[in-house]
DNA sequence: AACACGATCTACT
DNA sequence: GTAGATCGTGTTG
């Protein structure tokens, strides 16, 4: 897993085709579930290893967010700031909410079409020590569960914006897992759009931010 | 130029 | 369970 970080002209194993992002986001979330999300924050300082700053963990939660769909920062059409979501599939599209945080996104959908996949939660599977000193010593299930934590424990900046999904700075690979069991839900924390069932969380996983959605979730099938 | 508010989180009751 | 933090963005005047 560690083999290219840093490794200028290495290949780099498992990253997804632009056809994976290329869907209708509600696809795209449904199979980013169990994909690996790697983040590596700017290097500072000279004398650093490729590898410090360098965070990676399993995709347990996400959301969909579609064209017109009113909970979409896309539903009354480009701004400046939300001109990447009308764009080419396979980028990151973040943002700064409540004056804290950033939030982290897969633009999705054919270049032309608006549409983000949220990524809501994230399973720590690298660079422990760095996200417990970002998340100020907190207990480990609590690093990453909500898409404030989880870009705060990983380093996600708003200089992430725009940056593929392919390296060097953010890298979503595959590397064979496949969760059981999924689950489906309306979104956290929208008012408009409540009907729409594309929140999607892997079951049981105890990183999944724990929503008041959670009492309407519902199997998902593959 | 001023204003209202948000795809959240934390602290505190 | 709920209030407060805190600021970029989009809309209105």
């Amino acid at each position: 897993m560690t083999s290219f970080l840093g490794m200028k002209g290495d290949k780099v194993p498992g990253t997804l085709p632009a056809s994976f992002y290329e869907r209708e986001s509600t696809a795209v979330a449904k199979d980013l579930l169990g994909k690996i999300l790697l983040v590596r924050s700017q290097v500072r300082r000279p004398l650093e290893s490729p590898r410090a700053l360098v965070t990676a963990g399993r995709i347990v939660e996400t959301e969909a967010y579609r064209g017109s769909d009113p909970a979409s920062h896309s539903c009354r059409g480009r701004t400046p700031r939300s001109a990447l979501l009308f764009g080419p599939p396979g980028l990151a599209y973040v943002y700064f909410i409540y004056g804290n945080y950033e939030m982290l996104n897969c633009v999705a959908e054919p270049d032309g079409l608006a549409g983000a996949v949220l990524i809501r939660a994230v399973s720590p599977l690298f660079g422990e020590s760095l996200m417990e000193r970002r998340r100020g010593g907190l207990p480990r299930t609590r690093w990453t569960d909500g898409p404030g934590k989880l870009c705060r424990a990983m380093g996600v900046k708003m200089a992430h914006k725009g940056q593929t999904f392919a390296g060097p700075a953010l890298y979503v690979t595959d590397d064979g897992f496949r969760p059981d069991k999924a689950m489906t839900s309306p979104r956290v924390g929208i008012s408009a759009g409540r009907s729409a069932y594309w929140r999607y969380f892997i079951a049981g996983d105890p990183f999944v931010s724990r929503a008041p959605e959670d009492s309407q979730a519902r199997p998902q099938k593959w």
